[in-house]
DNA sequence: CAATATCTCTGACTATAGTCAGATATCATG
DNA sequence: CATGATATCTGACTATAGTCAGAGATATTG
């Protein structure tokens, strides 16, 4: 009863019927799952028929008649795409509009009377980012990224706060060297960001210098996502491209209040140098030549 | 991206996408899925046909279709109820067991693999508790049950292990005055506890004395199970059950290592009284008029 | 014991999802 | 510009799930 096949096996009971409840819902509009699928990813942006298929998994014949019963409700039209005609391109009329902002309220009211079962939101948030994380593990992609773009700026804010709580002295970014965003973007360096879907849940920087090596910063890894090893692959992921930017030598520093950090560094073929810098931060100091 | 919201709708599309890879998974034995939940159904020990339709919610055409299939397979086999012929009651064939154990290894593979993903295995488990609670909230069942049964003996060694860690000079029941189990049977007391579908995950017992009170005694609810108000829900029940059994006078002991424990006796009309027993543990002392 | 209710089953039907083989239009390439 | 590749569409088909009206057997009740 309280083995953990089991309790995952009660997790997906309890799961599968509240996924059921909202299709239900869904269907109150008087349309088939299969159209309001296609509604859907046409009102999150997906326009080109052949993305929504894929996205959808849907077969071209099939496809093609959802699209053609969505035509003649009115909600959707399709035209040619601009530099290739055999493509089609779907965009919502104004009713479609309409019908998926109304399919978009049925799902957030489920959303906040799923919330609102819990007295203690945050706690449930959290446990909720855990496992989305870990079920979509294997599609977590490592996109290079500009620095200053919205998910790494993301991504660097929630770093920093970390550092703050977990550094007994606090932590102030104006103190600390900040990496100018320049030195993070090819060819000088780059910066790696970690997404699940299209939330941001990770991110690495690699910071050119003018001294004969590079240095990895701005390790992060989102709470909710921590224990699946994506620590790791951020590091390979950096390795990887600073090879490609023909850098033979890496640094980093970091501090002994990041335990797991230096655990990682130490177990990957990073060797432990003296001091190379006077940020204030750091107390640990490493080195790999790739 | 961040909103409450998002966060749950990014959650709700992981977990679909896991249901589905499951389904697909048992579409692999080459049955459709209808087929496939009842044979299931039956290998878990449902065998009424009408229970099995109710709680599958198919139409009684279909289920009986459904079982037809089943048996032309040779994999279930049907007979009249021994005291009433109108209905069925379905059970497996030595195939049919075997067809069952071969869907059972699929999920609990898939269980598995999920696990498999986490480094951090108790975390996972823990905010799967926590969701299949929140979602099942409503279809928690508050029983009363023998305090000697298997699921409030689980319920018990919980709350003393919890009382343990929470006390500064940690617990040992036998220092307690461990209430006698035939003290919380009826028509003395009772013992109530919370099932989540087969998981034991709250109790509060009502212990009858010599005195002019009762006294209620070991209200626990499971951590995956904090923030649905089941405290509350628990505390109402063990009051009702109480007025049933003609008690006018309550009383309770708790300790104020157990902040959340006092704020709901204060919120729920019990009135703090002077020291009545001389327990070790408790440093808080309630009374309720019903 | 007749009337009524309950349970299961059968036949006839619909809706949805999905498959597959071409047909048609367009694009890319030598 | 012929050829093959690609994207979409249409028609014809199947499988699954589900609905509904009644039939037949059995149980319950006044």
């Amino acid at each position: 009863m309280l083995d953990p096949i089991s309790r995952v096996r009660r997790f997906n009971r309890a799961v599968t019927s509240a996924v059921g409840a909202l299709d239900t819902s869904f269907l109150g509009r008087g349309r088939p799952l299969g159209a309001a699928r296609v509604l859907n990813a046409i009102g999150h942006g997906r326009s080109d028929v052949a993305d929504i298929r894929d996205y959808l998994g849907l077969d071209s014949g099939l496809m093609s008649r959802l699209l053609r019963s969505l035509e003649e409700e009115a909600l959707v039209e399709t035209e040619a795409h601009h530099d290739d005609a055999r493509r089609r391109v779907a965009t919502l009329t104004r009713s479609g509009r309409r019908e998926f902002a109304a399919y978009e309220a049925l799902s957030n009211a489920q959303a906040e009377g799923f919330l609102a079962q819990h007295s203690q939101r945050e706690a449930l948030l959290a446990a909720m980012d855990l496992i989305a994380s870990t079920l979509t593990r294997e599609r977590i992609a490592l996109d290079e990224m500009d620095p200053r773009s919205a998910e790494a700026r993301h991504c660097l804010g929630e770093y920093y706060a970390e550092l703050g709580r977990r550094f007994s002295q606090g932590f102030d970014v104006s103190r600390s060297r900040d990496p100018d965003a320049k030195d993070m973007r090819r060819p000088r360096g780059t910066f790696i960001v970690a997404m699940s879907d299209t939330l941001p849940i990770g991110c690495v920087g690699l910071k050119g210098t003018d001294h004969g090596y590079a240095e990895v910063k701005r390790l992060w890894v989102a709470p909710s996502a921590r224990g699946l090893r994506l620590g790791r692959r951020l590091m390979e992921a950096v390795e990887d491209a600073a090879r490609d930017l023909g850098i033979t030598l890496l640094r980093l520093d970091t501090n002994s209040a990041l335990p797991e950090a230096g655990q990682l560094y130490r177990s990957t073929g990073w060797r432990e140098i003296p001091r190379f810098n006077d940020d204030p931060y750091p107390d640990l100091f490493f080195e790999k030549r790739l």
